[in-house]
DNA sequence: ATACTATTTGAGTATCTACTCTAATTTGAG
DNA sequence: CTCAAATTAGAGTAGATACTCAAATAGTAT
């Protein structure tokens, strides 16, 4: 993968994958599907990615970088910032936000590879959280700060979960009592 | 299935799902190795269980009510007696744990009966935290009440979602700091 | 232009799975 | 004992799916 072609054709593909998703679900989405809908056909596929299971996880994490408020990691993002973006991903993009919950959960009991990838982009996003929230209440010390960041992310993907299952839940709202908690 | 054999039989396959969940996880298990372990035939299967999907949402539903500290619904159980029990189960039974998320990602997505059930079994779950923490704490009002219960058994789900990932997390340790929250 | 890669083609495969069906057998109420 | 209903046997089916492979084609650096 290095001419323009391939690239090209490799967005492509990652765009069908993401729409796929959204349209039929995870169980509707499969190769012949993602293939048809970027107008590509199997051996392209398989030149381009490993697996189904690459393109899907790539995908999904394109999505949630779309949504970074500091794509560059310059430290600047604040607490809200960081829930506001989670907010906004889980609103508007559902059902990749239901296929990453999807992804962790079935991620336990997977290859450690798989599992590693998971837990690592977790423990990213906890560090986030509290550096955020040292940055903003500095007296709570390091280890505080992490307990409390560990935890408010963990409560926000609770209520992703209830979101995926009742989509009238209002995640904005409960996201924030939380966020109310955490820096208490 | 109203003869002894037919009951006996229904047991053994609940059981052996529940084992096979526990050994292979939910991709492992098939009609095949449940009927194998059971000693039982796919048409035996089929006489008691309209789907594997059905056997395996029972066999969920048996075990969590296994740990219910308050089985009749006498309005007995304390929020500890709540969490303890939701603490237990997934201490106890990690892959049973994984399986109940997993059920209520994929219900979003699918038949309006399953995301009813699901949901109906989540609203029920709430009540009963709404109020015993009402019991505890009268002067809450039930309305604040609802929306801390809401949050909190949501939080609790993200942090068992988590912890199927990572095995060494500490749910209980995080149950309680949320205990207190809701409470304060 | 050449030569070397990257890309695409597209039919094909191997494997697995949930579930069905009919006939035979067993159960147990009256 | 009788007989309808429940249970079991067990081979069989239909359908889907992720992935492969060898050959043809297109892209690009020099």
């Amino acid at each position: 993968m290095r001419y323009k072609a391939g690239l090209e054709t490799r967005d492509r593909i990652l765009e069908s994958t993401r729409t796929q998703i959204a349209e039929l679900g995870l169980e509707g989405t499969t190769i012949k599907t993602i293939c048809d809908d970027a107008g590509v056909l199997p051996g392209s596929f398989y030149n381009l990615f490993d697996s189904k299971e690459q393109a899907i996880l790539t995908a999904v994490r394109v999505a949630i970088d779309a949504v970074d408020p500091d794509p560059d990691h310059a430290g600047t993002d604040t607490l809200d910032d960081l829930i506001n973006a989670y907010i906004r991903f889980v609103d508007e993009q559902g059902d990749l936000a239901r296929v990453y919950i999807r992804i962790a959960v079935a991620a336990g009991r997977s290859s450690p590879e798989l599992r590693g990838r998971v837990l690592r982009h977790h423990e990213g996003r906890v560090k986030r959280f509290s550096d955020a929230l040292l940055r903003e209440r500095p007296e709570l010390g390091q280890e505080e700060a992490d307990n409390r960041a560990e935890a408010l992310v963990s409560a926000l993907n609770g209520v992703t979960l209830h979101r995926t299952i009742d989509t009238d839940f209002d995640v904005g709202h409960f996201a924030h009592i939380l966020k109310r908690v955490a820096t208490a």
